[in-house]
DNA sequence: TCAAAGTAATGCGTACACGCACTAAGATAA
DNA sequence: TTATCTTAGTGCGTGTACGCATTACTTTGA
């Protein structure tokens, strides 16, 4: 079969796959795939703007708020004014944050370690590899140094 | 980096990037990228129950249900009772729904080039193949061969 | 034959993923 | 300084992804 056409078929399979299960794993702690995946941007970034958090997601900014809105309300996400910037707001693990998401690290074990057990390592790099290019070649922002004949740049 | 660690997040970002890209294409025909999907299987599959459509997407069957009713209301889809099971309905495309699909498939030709454009043939089913030992990896349906000892299948 | 087990669809609730319009605040330029 | 532009966050609406409980029908087995 053509790959041109299987590929988004079997990136969304993958996918769901994964979220599915990952769900699944943290089911237990009370927490989605979805907030994982944000309080591990937090964690390791420590405090950032809301957009920042987006732009490491990534995910939409109106997303992100109200994911934000759900984890404050249990107590594992903290939201401040940010000290310079009226405009922004910076978003940070609580206490409890951190300790909830050392518990999730080691539940989300077996599913890291089921993904890759019958993958070669280098299979594995490759994979991440040829992830990255497509997300980049599907990215109306990311720019093609061959193709920049004027002086201009995505800042 | 740990590409252990790499994969779930390269996935996400891919996959997220392909949703984003195929809703905006798709946008001015009025059809989101999971109609996308689901019009493609009934395209290339006839009709089937919404079971089978959902195991084909592969996506919950309430969810399907969801998407059908809402298709169905615009008169892209159609559903019937099936002829011999009281409980299964049949989903197909109506003839509003298959032109409308060439139309989709044509608009979805620029994302897929855009794709693998800068990928090599190889490149593009070394991805398929490694998404798809990802995905059965992970399936908690999927039998490994060779640890089966005793007579049991998953039916 | 008839009760028990299994299966397809449905309805409901929650969380995510967005786009869009809007507000408020910072940055820039005349 | 003031008018303009840009940017961060918010609120709202729609669609998707589930899980779970329930209903209606089919299949199986005693």
């Amino acid at each position: 079969m053509d790959p041109q056409e299987e590929i988004p078929l079997a990136l969304r399979a993958a996918y769901l796959m994964l979220h599915r299960q990952s769900d699944a794993a943290f089911a237990p702690y009370g927490v989605t795939a979805d907030q994982f995946v944000l309080m591990a941007r937090l964690s390791e970034g420590g405090a950032m703007t809301q957009k920042e958090l987006a732009n490491r997601m990534p995910s939409d900014p109106s997303t992100v708020r109200a994911m934000l809105v759900l984890l404050e309300g249990r107590g594992l996400v903290r939201r401040e004014r940010h000290p310079t910037d009226g405009r922004a707001r910076m978003a940070a693990l609580t206490k409890v944050g951190r300790r909830k998401f050392g518990q999730l690290w080691k539940a989300g074990d077996s599913i890291r370690g089921r993904a890759v057990a019958e993958m070669s390592s280098d299979d594995a790099c490759k994979l991440v590899q040829l992830l990255k290019q497509f997300t980049e070649s599907l990215d109306p922002n990311s720019v093609v140094p061959e193709t920049v004949t004027e002086g201009w740049r995505q800042k």
